[in-house]
DNA sequence: GCGCGATTATCGCGTCCATT
DNA sequence: AATGGACGCGATAATCGCGC
């Protein structure tokens, strides 16, 4: 114990640790006490306002002289920056509104920034203000001179300065997750501070910005999309040569997910289906060799794999259903082609090293009905809505009018069935979902919507003829529509965007319902199958001004409620 | 005592001075001795001449760090000097080794151009000489030196000049099919002199510019591959973007085949996943609705989607068993999304406006045996040869040890066997190759080899148990050999790349065998599997000089032969 | 051999005693 | 107060050792 280097014991300071002298003694090489906010050798000479401290706090010179480096890139690029257009576009006060967005989309509050809604003013949200921001100016030092250009190659033009990027990284922040993005934030936000070899990927980084434009949309600051947009684009092959295969990945997800959101469904699925090669060429869906992580830097990568995995596996699994076509992540059949990467768990647990592993089939142990004791992190919770999702519609995909349903057929369905209610049940109760953290609502919205949407794939080529099917398929847009009741208007916009194309199959198959209703009883009173439309027309409606997709859906829909 | 850093005494070195071991011995983590010119453990893996030594001269890494900072203070020092002078750009450059060309390769024979080897004189290949072709196709084509790199602003708008286009297209003509990509090279080549906007989109362009020097390797004209791969990698955003999907399509194909065929393997199935994705978004299978096709123009349309559709199936179904995944490509088993585009006919038949077509399920009927009328142009042939191999893996890959084998299974691979024979028999036979065009015979080969391949596939699970499946194996594996004595030396480099990892597949057929003998009569005679396999491993050595793809399986086939 | 996490040894540098 | 220089911390280069 009490490997400090001094402390005898009581207060005999030896040796004070490096860095944690004051400047003058430093100066005058005494002894400092470092006791602040003045040491005694500073009040003893009476210049106890004059003892000052670096701020040396927890980093290493060499961490030091690495932020040195980022703020010098930053600034240098800030004065490259031709006469600034685009550099300075993304400097515009969101909180000027003079000029925006002339169709009312809600009163101007905050709440298009960043924080969550209703969030408690506890958010890690810092307090900078953009005309703060604007007015940072770099500390600019003087040096000696060596004229030699700096070999660096790669520095794209017009990269958002280091504290324009980590406001563009909070402002992100509580969007995550909505976008299928798992990772540690945090670190993430210091990381901007290093040199720029040592961050991640530029492609993994625009695409982030990107959606921090994205998601603040109508901010003036989306106007910065397609800059972000072109950025990552540009820099996505150079991951690939230079083997940033994770980045590469993540920023691909990332795109395709803003194309998708967007309705630009080409784009999206050549960025999906990209990504889901490469994900499954890396094998980042076999369990990795290394059983325990030892040191701290392979635990990170570890995390990063799995992390990029199943964000991949969301990705699609969910989108090939919108899609309407297979699925491009390889789950088997050969046992060694399996997905046998273990649960996402929440990111503390990988921060303190817990890795849990086994060598069973992740998904499919899961489809098949089995009981695990892990993998029920929101993560992993949401991992395996998409799962069923996907499984539910291979099936339904399989019918067609004039089909023969085999028996196993029909056992397929039922089982998949049974694996949906059980999913279900460990799900937060609909009813008690204020009780999560936003974050969590959400997430748990989405995963419960989209088990529900599951078994209308199930049963609904069958509703027409079968009463029970029928049932199932009310039953289960009845169930969301209750939780779309529970969203607050500025809640939409923090749901993973999937769930658009979600409500939209539900909402047909209310459709389909209300149409053999008329069909059978024209005079039945069909006032509550409407009311329940319209509220799918309403979450539609709601969610596509944050995620285009859904309009063509959403008209079809309001069609049919004249 | 003695804890003299480095020498104890006598020569025992304990550990050597900072700085002071050589570069290989630090990448490696190896001991070194630190002898100048060249350090044991060098000297030793014979890399002598490879040993370095960084200069003396401080590296330190945080003395690199200061050295950056001054750089960048320095720089930002100079870019706020108003006036500034420009700042002399580099007065040396520490690496200028002035003069170093790359060593001049083998006989200019015009061999290495594009011509087909053999051709007679009447072929469409332009008498260019290099030198003319040196002056005005190539830009960037005197090797660049250092300070073009520095200044290489990533997008050098280096288009090639009307001219140059053409030439690389010529280069690239005979070269075409080889690719996948079955075009009508003719009204390519007169559309380079049309507007810009009239043209293909440049990441198409781009990437066929990148093929014709990636071909003429060794050549000098192949120093820039980098500039056209650049240049079309750059321009892929823009053309999805702008809704060129087919140009898109084929540039991704032809991207995708070109990192594949050099071993890039992850960025291969990044493009070509994207490609096929994109071909799926787009219902590329699907028959077309235009049932008749009127004007030229939709009429040549609609040759591009299909020639798209199937250059990007070839591309998927082969290389998905290279990179030993699932294809992409939807194809089933929901009636709709089963491809029925019809089979690729000769470019000349669409010019002349006949589009055949039937809403059948072009592979699926295929596969299941039938015969059809259509479907045995060259390209049609080709695509039936991907579709047996891709049909053979997935049925292999769902073998594994200890699987219990059904006689649905067995019945299944019987079936594929009798597809695959019926589709050799409509084949050119192999020992009238030589009355084919040079084109033809190529093709012709690709799709015997694969269809043998296929046949591998098929049997290799169960040659060590079953003397009739060794027997097959070894038949397909004696048919490939016979094949490869066709070939000329000059001849290889005008395959179909896929024929490498082909030819690997059947040679580890060969190697079990081999093994199997030894195994089993160890002292049989085993000369003649050993020339045999002696034959692709020559196949292998020589194509890999073309596809570096092959260069792994190789070295593994060429150790088995001691 | 190779790649690489873990371990060992070196040496740059910050602290502060002692002398001027 | 100024400062040479002993002292030793801890960042980092060299190298070990292990699994292929
Ligand atoms: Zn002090
Ligand atoms: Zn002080
Ligand atoms: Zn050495
Ligand atoms: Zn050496």
């Amino acid at each position: 114990m009490a490997n400090k280097p001094t402390a005898d014991r009581a207060g005999t300071a030896a040796t004070l640790q490096r860095g944690k002298a004051c400047l003058r003694c430093r100066k005058r090489k005494m002894k400092c006490d470092g006791v602040k906010p003045a040491c005694q050798q500073c009040v003893r000479a009476k210049k106890g306002d004059g003892c000052e401290y670096d701020d040396g706090k927890g980093k290493t010179r060499t961490q030091l002289l690495k932020e040195t480096i980022s703020k010098l890139e930053d600034r240098v690029r800030e004065l490259e920056t031709p006469s600034g257009v685009p550099a300075s576009v993304m400097l515009f006060d969101p909180h000027d509104f003079s000029g925006s967005s002339p169709d009312s989309f809600g009163s101007p509050d905050s709440t298009y920034l960043s924080a969550f809604p209703t969030a408690s003013d506890s958010s890690a949200s810092p307090s900078t203000s953009w005309s703060q921001l604007q007015g940072a100016a770099s500390p600019l030092v003087g040096g000696p001179s060596l004229n030699d250009m700096f070999f660096d190659e790669r520095h794209s033009p017009f990269q958002p300065s280091n504290d324009a990027s980590v406001m563009l990284l909070d402002i992100f922040a509580p969007h995550a997750r909505q976008c299928g993005l798992e990772i540690d934030m945090e670190s993430l936000r210091q990381s901007v501070a290093l040199p720029i070899t040592e961050q991640r990927h530029s492609t993994f980084l625009n695409a982030i910005y990107l959606w921090a434009c994205f998601v603040s949309r109508p901010e003036p600051l989306s106007q910065n999309e397609d800059h972000y947009l072109q950025l990552s684009l540009d820099a996505l092959p150079d991951a690939l040569q230079t083997g940033n295969f994770i980045d590469a990945i993540r920023a691909s997800c990332l795109l395709s997910m803003y194309f998708l959101s967007n309705g630009r469904l080409a784009e999206g699925a050549y960025h999906a289906s990209a990504a889901a090669a490469l994900a499954d060429q890396l094998r980042l869906g076999r369990q990795s060799e290394l059983e325990d992580v030892k040191c701290m830097k392979a635990g990170a990568y570890e995390a990063e794999r799995i992390f990029a995995f199943w964000q991949v596996f969301n990705l699609d699994r969910c989108w090939s259903v919108v899609l309407q076509k297979q699925p491009v992540l390889t789950d088997g059949p050969a046992p060694r082609s399996m997905i046998t990467v273990p649960w996402p768990q929440e990111i503390a647990e990988y921060k303190m090293g817990h890795v849990s592993s086994s060598q069973v089939p992740t998904i499919q142990t899961f489809l098949s009905g089995s009981i695990s004791a892990n993998g029920f992190s929101s993560a992993a919770l949401r991992v395996k809505a998409s799962a069923l999702l996907s499984q539910a519609h291979r099936l339904a995909d399989k019918c067609y009018p004039g089909m023969k349903v085999s028996a196993q057929f029909i056992e397929e369905i039922n089982n998949l069935e049974h694996v949906i209610a059980l999913f279900c049940s460990t799900l937060m109760p609909i009813d008690q979902l204020d009780t999560l953290l936003l974050e969590e609502k959400y997430s748990t919205i989405v995963a419960h919507t989209l088990a529900q949407t599951a078994v209308v794939f199930l049963h609904r080529f069958f509703a027409a003829e079968n009463q029970t099917s029928n049932e199932k398929c009310a039953q289960a847009a009845r169930i969301c529509a209750s939780m779309i009741k529970r969203i607050g208007e500025k809640e939409f916009g923090f749901l993973d965007p999937v769930i658009g194309p979600s409500w939209s199959w539900v909402a047909d198959s209310v459709v389909s319902r209300l149409d053999r209703l008329e069909m059978s009883w024209p005079l039945s009173d069909t006032s509550d199958v409407r009311a329940e439309l319209a509220t799918f027309a309403f979450a539609m409606s709601t969610i596509s001004l944050h995620f285009p997709v859904v309009a063509p859906a959403l008209s079809r829909v309001q069609k049919r409620l004249v």
